[in-house]
DNA sequence: GTCCATTGCTGAGGTTACCTCACCGTGTGG
DNA sequence: CCACACGGTGAGGTAACCTCAGCAATGGAC
């Protein structure tokens, strides 16, 4: 198969993205969060009263998981649910202060981390990086 | 946070992962295959005779869940379960000529799929590509 | 106006890919 | 030779998804 001992592009970039996904979630654990709730937390922080259907679409989940990580947000008083004033079938979220502070902190720690990990790279190779990445992401 | 439309590193790696995650998923369809045994199946046949144990450790999981991996290859008839010899605790994992035929198959369409994606980059990216991912994977 | 298909959400129940804990038989160092 | 460690597995649990069915509200066709 290979005629050395080159790990192929594909490989080499799960496995960064393993390390990077490993690192979010040791990240998190000052705050209790699984990586996909803190996602959600974020969507919904991003836009103001967002409709769960709204939240499903931004995660690329069904409309029924967003429900539950909204349930389990709220549970946790990250944020609430309100009646769309306009559309009495649907729910609008919205952060409550608590989930906004936690949210900022999330971020603010998820820079930090990014800054330390890619922080190694010359600022060129970042650069490089990011354009190559952008091309394949379509 | 951002002073540009500018999408972060982290992101941007996540995003390119998730696609190629996708596409392995969907590559993996005609042999009715989840990434997860696939890649128990590689590791199998990359090493002969090779140990439960081992192969939790390969794939970074439980032993115990490595149990369930094997089972399922078995059901299907890809691996077989033999006594270890000089072991009579150990279970020594070996693929059948049929394990062996569809993770060939397998290895060839994830190439093939792997050359389309990448294939788009110039080779000078490519090389810049691989290097800055293997300082990254540390 | 009145249907009726569509939309937005959720209860019920399932799947996948993991996990821990307890146990049993086997190997091994003091 | 015996206590302890190791290799594998049964039992049972969890997180994060899913589909399907059902209900209330909506809105376009007539």
């Amino acid at each position: 198969m290979h005629t050395d001992g080159t790990t192929d592009l594909g490989d080499l970039l799960m496995r960064v993205a393993r390390v990077q996904r490993r690192r979010f979630r040791e990240l998190l654990e000052p705050w209790d969060l699984s990586p996909s709730h803190a996602r959600a937390l974020a969507v919904i922080c991003a836009g103001d009263d967002v409709r769960l259907s709204d939240l499903a679409e931004r995660l690329r989940i069904a409309p029924r998981s967003a429900t539950e990580v909204a349930d389990a947000l709220q549970e946790r008083g990250l944020i609430e649910r309100m009646p769309d004033p306009g559309d009495r079938r649907a729910v609008l979220l919205r952060a409550t202060p608590e989930g906004r502070r936690i949210r900022a902190e999330i971020s603010a720690a998820r820079t930090a981390d990014s800054a330390e990990l890619y922080g190694r790279l010359p600022a060129g190779d970042r650069e490089t990086l990011a354009r190559i990445l952008r091309t394949l992401a379509d």
